[in-house]
DNA sequence: GGCTCAGGGCCAATA
DNA sequence: TATTGGCCCTGAGCC
């Protein structure tokens, strides 16, 4: 016998009060976010049914430990809910569930209509159109977690009305959309051969307490004044609310070129000839770079006046007689005399700055600086790469020229540092952090729960973890926003289904990251220099992250730093990274292995203008043998998940919940 | 102040 | 026996 936690009618004539049917309500309802069965309201924050409302309720008032037996990803839908109750608390985290977002009362209208507006969506979306998604998205665009929390309402613009209890009547019965993961069937896969790391050991204690509350003032503000705004626009909003948060972003709403209403990919390969707008759109980096992001556009308005480029000879080494204006390493195309002398000036200026970024104002130009430099290169390349192309290689050239193109413009990387500016950044902060000690003096040894505490009831953050932790989690959501927009810009991405883009992405974002901030990093120094130009010790780290993955982290930086890669290798690696199907499950994989194929002859053909006179095949398996290395990260980084601090201020940012999910 | 609706207690069903 | 989940009461908070 299978216990049912579908809403029966409620009226069981109890003591005679009338109410409004209950059963009307819940017609009302979205599904439960956690196990996707009939919700029953709203509770902790979320909609969910009676039986995760309870479970989560027992989780904390027992303050129960779970372990998972797997692999840390049961499914939890319908039934399966309850074969484990470690993975079902993580999905009760991963949306949104917290003691700290209850709600009492009744609902506002605004609420209400977005209920009855989602409700009514997934019935529509039950009758056709199975193909575009087949699972509901982990967290819906306007799901409650963020806008209908009573201090989050203002957030959004939808123009959905509650008609009230006549018009409520009328809707149809939605039943949404439950469905059981798919099976899991890996396809062979370039690195298949590659053993899947172990499981993280499942012997994860949750802290079952989320206060967030002295945190969703920041954590909201992001969203209203991002101009990637979650909250669509009244045409847009029922077309595009079947995307998650992971889909929808890469779909370019809220920038202005976005005209495209349909949801559906375009379809074609190499669509990246095609969607000029999308993919190359430039990265926005949330209210804090919007001087970077000015700048840039500035800047690329001038330079598509222009459109002259000189024509450096990308391979060629040269002996850079000022080669503090430019890394040392990577050596190939980034060149002194190919960028402009404004930026370089102002490069300079940068370099010979000695203060440490942190907290200052330098900081956004340093973002504005390194965006440009980064997008001159892109555009020189593209120059050079076209004249030196020729025959059957011009495509491949081609494809590469766009793949770096796109990268540079929309992901701030380390990789353009140059060795004395990181060393420079470095040691200045380094001598920050011990003046701060010597200032301060040893703060006493407070375990993170303590800290918190303290923090919360006093507001003082004594060693700024805090505030480190909200700058660094809002350059990592604008760095999963790039990453979306880049990963669409990968030819033929787009047109995979997007249930697949999503966990393709999901399964390689931390390894992204990784490469394009691995070269910050230094070991003697135990410190690293973020792409944004933040520094942190790594004690500051350990105070917010993972030990394990910090640790990680600056031992495979060490190891990556140690043989210089050419960036633009650097950057079809990457690329091939979105397309590693080892880790999760693709529906299409003969799709995925297309793109696949092409990055991998992509990158023979790099290895081979770049390193000729080596063995290619060894290149590439080197190349790859590298990509595997770094793979272990990925499930570290989901440990960051058992940081108090991260958690809370993932709160409020469903893109970041969404991306670490399980696959 | 009336009406709604979520939190939490309760307890039968189930594992 | 421990956990699950359906049901109901109470009281907070919207209108
Ligand atoms: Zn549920
Ligand atoms: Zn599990």
């Amino acid at each position: 016998m299978v216990l049912s936690t579908s809403c029966k009618s409620n009226n069981k004539a109890t003591s005679g009060r009338p109410r409004r049917d209950r059963s009307e309500l819940l017609r009302t309802l979205p599904p439960c976010r956690v196990c996707k069965e009939a919700a029953s309201g709203f509770h902790y924050g979320v909609n969910t049914c009676e039986a995760c409302k309870g479970f989560f309720r027992r989780a904390l008032k027992h303050g129960s430990t779970f372990t998972c037996k797997f692999n840390q990803s049961c499914n939890v839908t319908g039934t399966a809910r309850t074969l484990c109750s470690f993975c079902r608390f993580q999905r009760c985290l991963a949306v949104g569930m917290s003691t700290n977002a209850i709600k009492v009362g009744r609902y506002t209208h605004e609420a209400r209509t977005r209920n009855i507006i989602e409700v009514k969506f997934l019935a529509k979306q039950k009758e056709g159109d199975h193909h575009v998604t087949e699972t509901p998205p982990l967290i819906w665009p306007h799901g409650e977690d963020a806008t209908s929390r009573p201090d989050a309402s203002h957030h959004g613009t939808l123009t959905g009305v509650d008609l009230g209890p006549a018009e409520h009547r009328r809707r149809e019965q939605s039943q949404g959309c439950a469905r059981g993961q798919p099976e899991i069937t890996r396809s062979p896969s370039y690195l298949s051969g590659v053993p899947l790391e172990p499981g993280v050991p499942g012997s994860a204690a949750y802290k079952c307490e989320h206060p967030v509350s002295f945190l969703e003032a920041e954590s909201t503000v992001d969203y209203t004044n991002c101009k990637q705004t979650y909250f669509m626009e009244d045409s847009g909003y029922s077309q595009n609310s079947e995307l998650s948060f992971l889909e929808e972003l890469g779909q370019g709403h809220g920038t202005q070129e976005y005209t495209n209403n349909s949801v559906f990919p375009e379809n074609g390969s190499y669509s990246y000839i095609s969607c000029q707008g999308d993919g190359m759109t430039p990265f926005c980096y949330g209210e804090d770079y919007k001087f970077a992001h000015d700048f840039q556009e500035t800047f690329l308005y001038n330079q598509t006046m222009k459109c002259d480029f000189p024509t450096p000879d990308l391979y060629e080494s040269a002996p850079c007689s000022d080669s503090k204006h430019f890394p040392s390493h990577p050596p190939s195309c980034v060149r002194q005399r190919s960028s402009s002398p404004a930026l370089l000036s102002r490069m300079e200026q940068l370099l010979k700055e000695t203060s440490v970024y942190n907290g200052d104002v330098l900081l956004k130009e340093h973002v504005a600086v390194m965006m440009q430099f980064q997008q001159e290169n892109a555009r020189k390349s593209t120059g050079s790469l076209l004249k030196r192309s020729s025959g059957v290689t011009d495509d491949l050239d081609a494809v590469i020229t766009r793949l770096v193109e796109s990268h540079d413009r929309l992901i701030l990387v380390s990789t353009y540092f140059p060795d004395d500016f990181i060393s420079d950044k470095l040691k200045s902060h380094s001598k920050l952090c011990s003046m701060r000690e010597h200032v301060i003096g040893q703060l006493p040894e407070l375990s993170d729960e303590q800290y918190l505490d303290m923090y919360k009831s006093t507001g003082i953050d004594m060693d700024g973890r805090v505030n480190n932790m909200k700058v660094n989690i809002g350059y990592f959501e604008s760095f999963l926003r790039s990453l979306i927009k880049f990963a669409k810009s990968l030819p033929g991405f787009k047109a995979l289904p997007l249930d697949d883009q999503t966990q393709l992405l999901k399964a390689s974002y931390a390894d992204f990251w990784f490469l394009g901030t691995y070269r910050g990093y230094n070991s003697d120094l135990n410190s690293v220099i973020m792409p944004n130009g933040h520094c942190f010790h790594r004690n500051d780290l350990y105070k917010t992250f993972d030990r394990k993955w910090v640790d990680s982290s600056f031992q495979l930086a060490e190891v990556f730093q140690r043989r210089p890669i050419d960036p633009h290798q650097l950057v079809i690696v990457k690329s091939l990274l979105l397309t590693l199907t080892d880790r999760c499950t693709v529906l299409n994989p003969r799709a995925v292995e297309d793109i696949q194929d092409l990055l991998l002859a992509c990158l023979r053909r790099q290895l081979s203008v770049t390193s000729a006179g080596h063995a290619l095949s060894h290149l590439i398996g080197e190349s790859l043998n590298k990509l595997t290395l770094i793979r272990p990260l990925s499930s570290l980084d989901k440990q960051n998940l058992q940081k108090r601090i991260f958690v809370e201020h993932m709160t409020g940012r469903p893109l970041i919940r969404e991306m670490l999910s399980s696959v």
